[in-house]
DNA sequence: CCTATCATGTAATCCGTTACATGATTAT
DNA sequence: ATAATCATGTAACGGATTACATGATAGG
């Protein structure tokens, strides 16, 4: 334990799962982020591996290991995780996102804008479709949807919507700005 | 040259710039992304040194040194090279982008609403100001900005504007989906 | 029973970031 | 002249992606 490790988004994620759920495998995690975050910030499986795995050494999370058949490995937060957790996530961000558009990249290089939003836009639609899907469920469900997940998804039907505009704006317009 | 790479989103930059630019250092590079599409996919400098020797190395750029003094690298585009990017930028990609927002992060996990609202409203205004200077700018001189830039510009508002619409109507609303 | 798919995990690679380092130029 | 800052470049490290691999389960 406590080699000094950075602790990276990934980690935060995978603190902040297992502090929810107690105690997870790998698998579990994978779960609960495809269901979950996964919409605004997914994670390749492996990493769900790795990343515990570098935290359990640096003493953020301990591991107990099964004995028989596959001997999953299920992890859960210690005194140290919990603290770091909870410090990070009291610390207000005024980090800004990039874009990071793909469409937009192209675009910016001089792709073509009408092609570009015929792509884009039902990609988008669709997007904003699962959300609102989500948003619904949730409300005909126990109506127990925490804050956190709850503006997160109001952030991505909002998001889905602008893009919407944009493309659609884009669209058929010879040109302006 | 002619090993097989991967071409990044970082190598269509570096090659889309260099088909702008001609010919041009890392350095060179570096300062047109910095007052182009640095705004809303900023590279590492260092990225500008490595990626177009990857590149050379592949057959997409040709290299040449400088004799005396620094030994300036400068890279152009091959043929093979600017075939490359007609492809990428002749594909319209249906890819979405993920949020990826560090605050939006937080707050999925319990971090305080309007604390966070706080800290990145301010941000969030600062940056909007910023790209709306640069239309401003753009609008009183030569009126030369091409497309794909004006684009960008006017993503990268209009995602400012989101931003700002969704964290001031979270500020002081207790509760609300 | 066989095979296809899902569950689960590990290994290798590589891109991107961070850190370091030195030459040029400007300011005091 | 000397310090400070900017210009320019290289090296090392590590996290993230990709590829590979095997155990379980269900369908035909």
């Amino acid at each position: 334990m406590s080699s000094e490790i950075r602790l990276t988004p990934t980690s935060y994620i995978v603190l902040g799962l297992l502090e929810a759920a107690g105690e997870a495998t790998p698998y579990d995690l994978k779960q609960m982020v495809a269901i979950s975050l996964g919409n605004f910030w997914s994670l390749q499986h492996a990493q769900l591996y790795t990343e515990p795995e570098r935290l359990a050494e640096a003493g953020y999370l301990s591991e107990r290991r099964e004995e028989g058949g596959r001997r999953r490995r299920h992890y859960s937060v210690t005194a140290r995780g919990r603290e770091a957790l909870r410090e990070w996530l009291a610390k207000p961000t005024a980090e800004l996102t990039e874009l990071r558009d793909l469409a937009l990249l192209k675009v910016f290089f001089g792709a073509d804008v009408n092609a570009m939003a015929a792509a884009q836009l039902p990609a988008h639609e669709a997007k904003l479709a699962e959300y609102e899907e989500l948003r619904k469920n949730a409300a005909e469900a126990a109506g127990e949807i925490p804050e956190g997940p709850r503006i997160s998804l109001r952030a991505g039907i909002e998001g889905e919507r602008g893009w919407i505009e944009f493309w659609s704006g884009l669209r058929g317009e010879a040109d302006s700005d």
